[in-house]
DNA sequence: GTCTATAGCAAGATAGAC
DNA sequence: GTCTATCTTGCTATAGAC
């Protein structure tokens, strides 16, 4: 079992100290509570350190930002993701089984924070927020995730055009984000239509691989991931 | 020019009087100038009152908070989209052109505010907010420029199974909606790989649409569709 | 290296008098 | 409708204690 997902490059937060581990875990705990109870927007960094027992400043010292303190909460859902996949990942070698799989373990892992992901979504909207999923101080969570899918992909027996294959993983995580995307903005209860997204889509997109190698379909193929080759790098 | 875009139901600004429109259109005005010329975020409430010879107070009677006026900033670009969209649809009765450039149109009319289109779009990315893309308060607005699409569809000489063909106007927006995030997202020097993504996506795009009639496709996207419609509607 | 206390800034937003 | 005064919040700064 993987125990350590890449961490964020978000940057050095002091933990020199066993002590100073612990304040900072209280406060990010503090925090995460208080904005699963209020939400986001609503729980100011003056209430999470009066809460916690400590002084604005030090909040300010463990997390340079408030958005931070989310970053930290990636993090931890990542590596719960990986976990929570796993079981399914040692149990099939179904290509469309390992990729809904995946998708419902992330899906399942954000679930008890449904209601005020809502109200940071936002935030991670913002291009240059450090909350992007897209953004540099997210790379580690991103690649992780991205790395997850690989081995979704590697794990099953599904034959995949070799050029496709090698971009599969980051496109799998990419469809992870559409999903949540839809998971944000699905109000049905429990969110089951989005897990009906999931189980349906899944074995199509399998579908859709597998017939990648087809002569009427493998020159599209292959003038989209030239596209995607362009358009990836920055600038 | 066109008075009306379809209004989003952003709720009442008030404008009993003719004074009182007269310095809610200072306010706006004032307001989108300084936004143009230093950007949303460097442009304080405070700034837009001095600068339009009002309280601040008086500027939140008119708009309920500063990122309203973006909203009402964004209603008038959304006309302009229609309009720049037209020469093409009269010029063309090629899918891939018209989608093209009804996809160009839709960033050209953008593209001046690339820089603090984001602060819209961090609004819009909330569900809860009524500027959702897909909120039950902009479905005027949405179904608008779904009609767009339908006009760029129904003008093209394209051959469209018939069931997808129901769906693709409300599809070729959702692209547009994936476009528009690329292209917030987009950091390269004029937007240059937005446009190269539409140029090239485009052509692609009416290539799967044409071979959705095969019947290797057929029975996939048969499904896709069904999916689609169990998505669809809220709870 | 940790942590407190307090003061303060600029900004978004609001209350209530006129 | 319009103003002034005030509140709240993210964040910074400083100075010092253990």
């Amino acid at each position: 079992m993987t125990e350590q997902a890449a961490t964020t490059g978000a940057g050095a937060e002091p933990a020199a100290t066993a002590r100073g581990a612990q304040t900072r875990q209280l406060i990010l705990d503090t925090a995460l509570r208080m904005f699963k109870e209020h939400g986001y927007a609503a729980t100011s960094m003056r209430a999470v350190a009066r809460e916690a027992g400590v002084a604005v400043g030090n909040a300010y010292y463990y997390f340079p930002s408030k958005e931070h303190l989310i970053l930290r909460f990636y993090d931890d859902v990542q590596a719960e993701h990986r976990a929570a996949a796993a079981p399914v990942l040692a149990g099939s070698t179904e290509f469309a089984d390992r990729l809904a799989g995946v998708l419902h373990a992330g899906v399942d892992t954000n679930a008890p924070y449904h209601a005020f992901a809502t109200s940071f979504f936002k935030v991670a909207a913002d291009p240059d927020s450090p909350l992007s999923p897209f953004s540099a101080e997210s790379a580690g969570a991103r690649q992780a995730s991205i790395a997850l899918f690989a081995e979704a992909l590697d794990g099953s027996t599904i034959k995949v055009d070799a050029q496709l294959r090698e971009e599969l993983p980051e496109l799998m995580w990419l469809a992870y984000m559409g999903v949540i995307l839809f998971w944000v903005h699905d109000r049905s209860p429990g969110q089951r239509k989005t897990y009906l997204l999931i189980d349906r889509a899944a074995p199509l997109l399998a579908r859709l691989i597998t017939m990648s190698r087809l002569p009427v379909l493998r020159p599209l193929i292959r003038e989209a991931l030239d596209l995607l080759r362009h358009l990836r790098h920055r600038t």
